[in-house]
DNA sequence: GTCTATAATGCGATAGAC
DNA sequence: GTCTATCGCATTATAGAC
């Protein structure tokens, strides 16, 4: 009984553990960028050993690829919801903004990482190219639709505001982390897509 | 006299390895960032050991800090030229944006340094808050004048203006640096500048 | 000036004790 | 599960030969 117990109990610490890690080399991560945060210093904030990090994820790639993973799904979850493309998505974009602003760890992780990413060999260059290009074809058809519904402000074409909206975000984002200007980010970026669309967001 | 001579020679020499070393340096940093890269990488592509890089530079940050310089110098040395604020002082930026354009590597440089210095600690990072700083506030000025000239688009902010300005640039760069798409990045740039202001581009 | 050699440090990953 | 110990490798920087 004891043995059941103090299995059962074993599994769901070794859960708890896997995301009290992930937590970690999230904030480590964001921090430092992948190439140059530790190991050791995601063992240190979780109180583990360097080679205790590694009986939970089998190589640094694997962390890293979890902490996507994890990243991912809860942005896609909520947008799984509002799916339909339109000024619905671009909402829902905007949504997305918002709530990472709420955990401005997130901001840090991504800017350091798309950046990092851009070299070819680098373990998360495939997962920002894909992202790229989803959210990229995801924006695009939604100004095709609101063109077609005339509710696409005149001369802007669909390509060059979809660019323009994810370019607006990454880039406002890391002068937000230079701390340069305290300013609003989401607001920022709503006036943005104001400009580009003639129904109220 | 010989003695003279033979210490020009040398002179030009030193300064010719010099530059030869900033050259694959500005190289190496953008490909993998300044941690990232190696004094190893650098001195392979000039043909020189390590050790021989530490004698021109006496340390890697130092090395850094001269390509930052290097950078800086030739953007400057443009925008000495145009220095009046206003709708002057944003076709320069494009013109940058232009120069920047036809040498890759700039773009690289900057996009991945940027993001890697966000870190406090980093030897770029008090380099390009002062950059923001700086750009900012002269970008600012000019939407200001424009504002009073009524060149400005009614409705326009000046800051929200100035920071959409360096985000718009930063974005973009970081989606050609993907190869996501190929698009004209300075027309994309131009475009957007087009709709804060009033008068052609 | 440029080299080799080396010091000092840090990294990721593995092996094996407990 | 978690540890210590260790391997193998890479890094920056210095010392000293030439």
């Amino acid at each position: 009984m004891s043995d059941t117990t103090a299995t059962r109990g074993s599994y769901a610490k070794t859960a708890d553990r896997r995301r009290d890690i992930l937590d970690a080399a999230f904030e480590v991560f964001a921090e430092s960028g992948y190439t140059n945060g530790s190991l050791r210093t995601v063992a240190d904030r979780v109180g583990l050993s360097q080679a205790g990090i590694l009986f939970h994820f089998k190589s640094k790639t694997g962390l890293l690829q979890a902490v996507l993973d994890l990243r991912d799904e809860r942005s896609r979850e909520y947008f799984a919801t509002v799916t339909s493309p339109g000024i619905e998505a671009l909402r829902g974009f905007l949504e997305v903004v918002r709530m990472n602003c709420e955990e401005p760890g997130m901001i840090e992780l991504y800017a350091i990482l798309a950046a990092e990413g851009t070299a070819e060999e680098h373990p998360a260059h495939e997962y920002f190219r894909g992202r790229y290009d989803w959210i990229g074809a995801q924006a695009r058809q939604s100004f095709i639709v609101m063109r077609e519904e005339g509710t696409l402000r005149p001369g802007v074409e669909p390509g060059h505001a979809a660019r323009s909206m994810m370019a607006i975000v990454d880039g406002l984002q890391l002068q937000w982390l230079y701390g340069r200007t305290k300013f609003d980010l989401v607001a920022d970026v709503r006036t943005h897509l104001q400009s580009l669309v003639t129904v109220a967001l």
